[in-house]
DNA sequence: TATTGTTATACTCTATAACTATA
DNA sequence: TATAGTTATAGAGTATAACAATA
């Protein structure tokens, strides 16, 4: 009945339903789906430069500061001058960064499963793997996360 | 090598990537994956109102206004006074809107093509699928099978 | 009083330009 | 001279509020 078989109808709206879900499932962490993309980037790693994060997340450098500010500011990311070129911050995951995320996966993991219930499980995975078969670069290398 | 693929980051970024595929593709013929959403709205279609194309496509109808003037401008559209309640503005595709949307969607079509081109045939039927099935509609209602 | 289209305004998000401190 | 972080500014995009015409 409708013309929204096209593609990008398809992947704007399941974009849109997605992140709603996930910033819904967040919000009661104080974050929302860009905020867990930045604990996502730093959990488990060693210290970054802000940039390398911002890289990560394929955002502006610019646009990082407000980012790690908020985190900063409730103590869940430290920032430090680099030893090694102290014109770049060292950014890090507190502890209490790390429970953060912690709780927020199991939250957004949550809000991914609400999202994907429709779908037979194997189904799921064929979707997600197709995305990734869609976005991987366009010789066999190995794909950085954001 | 990460903890897990967020289904966000992937569906954000095939989101990203097929707008700029289809963009370019789209460009040639002055209009973005936007304003081809409208031409689909508007095909093969009785003349409707701004408001019913506004809902169909997910937007404010003041969005509408800007996007509808700029198809009038080129002659693809005509807004006429809705003869049954003359607050409404009948919208209709004329010979040259509809000439433009068979261009546009051809070149829509190839974008998405080069956009599924790393899945097998089968796989991205199978992607299509399960996007429109998690997208439908809550319950077993009255929906566009395919 | 409610609705449609319109305009003006505000808000969100993000990028660009400019400044500082380091290198 | 070049780079990382920061700040201020600007731009795109879209929504909200207010208004005129019509119901």
């Amino acid at each position: 009945m409708e013309p929204h078989d096209a593609l990008g109808y398809l992947v704007k709206h399941a974009h849109l339903r997605l992140t709603a879900l996930t910033d819904a499932a967040l919000a009661p962490l104080g974050i929302d789906s860009k905020d867990f993309g930045v604990l996502r980037v730093l959990v488990g790693r060693a210290p970054m430069s802000q940039q390398e994060a911002a890289a990560k997340l394929g955002v502006d450098r610019t646009t990082m500061v407000a980012l790690i500010d908020a985190f900063e500011a409730r103590g869940a990311v430290t920032r430090r001058p680099d030893p090694n070129d102290r014109r770049r911050n060292a950014i890090e995951l507190t502890e209490r960064g790390l429970a953060l995320y912690r709780k927020a996966d199991a939250a957004y993991v949550a809000a991914e499963g609400r999202f994907l219930a429709p779908l037979d499980p194997a189904v799921a995975t064929q979707l997600r793997q197709a995305l990734r078969t869609v976005l991987a670069p366009p010789e066999g290398r190995d794909r950085d996360e954001r």
